[in-house]
DNA sequence: TGCATATATACGGATAAGCGTATATACTGC
DNA sequence: GCAGTATATACGCTTATCCGTATATATGCA
């Protein structure tokens, strides 16, 4: 793993949250990621698969949904990295996290603590 | 500053590398990075001037050369994100230190630990 | 089989990045 | 002022990146 190139797939928006809300969650299907990400499915997409051919990511289909995780060979610098980014972000972490809270309609989720959502 | 701004900035080898010798060595003139770096000098100092754009940089001009150093703002996250990279690319970081103990003709050097240069 | 949902990808176009070359600017010392 | 060194920028070009839209693929269920 390269530092520059660990760094080039962090540099976009949509990248940077995907891996922070999957490194904050552990694992989340894709539309859940388009619920908390708040961009379109193929554009989330896309990152996605942009993130699992640089091996940041992995996947694993599990009927209708395809699950995303943090690459599990991922090296522990890029963890490290990938926690000042969560301090960094924590604003925006914390408003993902409640649309993800929100979301309805999820696969597992009757409302997974979504008492104080309009 | 914005995480996925820093790391765009840090996701291009020549920016990333000129980042860690400056974090290395807290500030070299432009001639000691494009000695370091290996790369041709309009390209060295356009990079540069995107990280002083960005406030990643600061600059100071003393004499004929033009020091840059961090910039003293930068957060305390980002610096411990390159000291992660620090970590992943110690072999070029090395390479690149010795290229700078070799490097002659440069202000102040009179083969600043050049001992073992061919 | 047929339809609905979830996900991925292809296509075309706009914009941004990055580079080499040439040149401009700033400083030093004569 | 002039020559030499250091640094910055302009220009033209190529390639990469990113996006919306449309469509393809995969799965589940009636």
């Amino acid at each position: 793993m390269n530092a520059h190139r660990f760094f080039h797939c962090l540099g976009e928006p949509t990248r940077l949250y995907a891996m922070l809300l999957l490194h904050d969650r552990g694992e989340l299907c894709v539309c859940e990621l388009v619920a908390a990400l708040e961009q379109s499915q193929p554009k989330v997409s896309r990152h996605l698969a942009q993130l699992r051919h640089c091996e940041l990511l992995a996947d694993e289909r599990r009927g209708q949904w395809v699950y995303y995780r943090l690459h599990p060979g991922l090296p522990a610098w890029t963890l490290a990295v990938l926690e000042q980014a969560v301090e960094a972000e924590s604003a925006a972490l914390a408003a993902m996290r409640q649309r993800l809270g929100c979301a309805k309609g999820l696969p597992g989720s009757s409302g997974r603590g979504a008492l104080a959502c309009g």
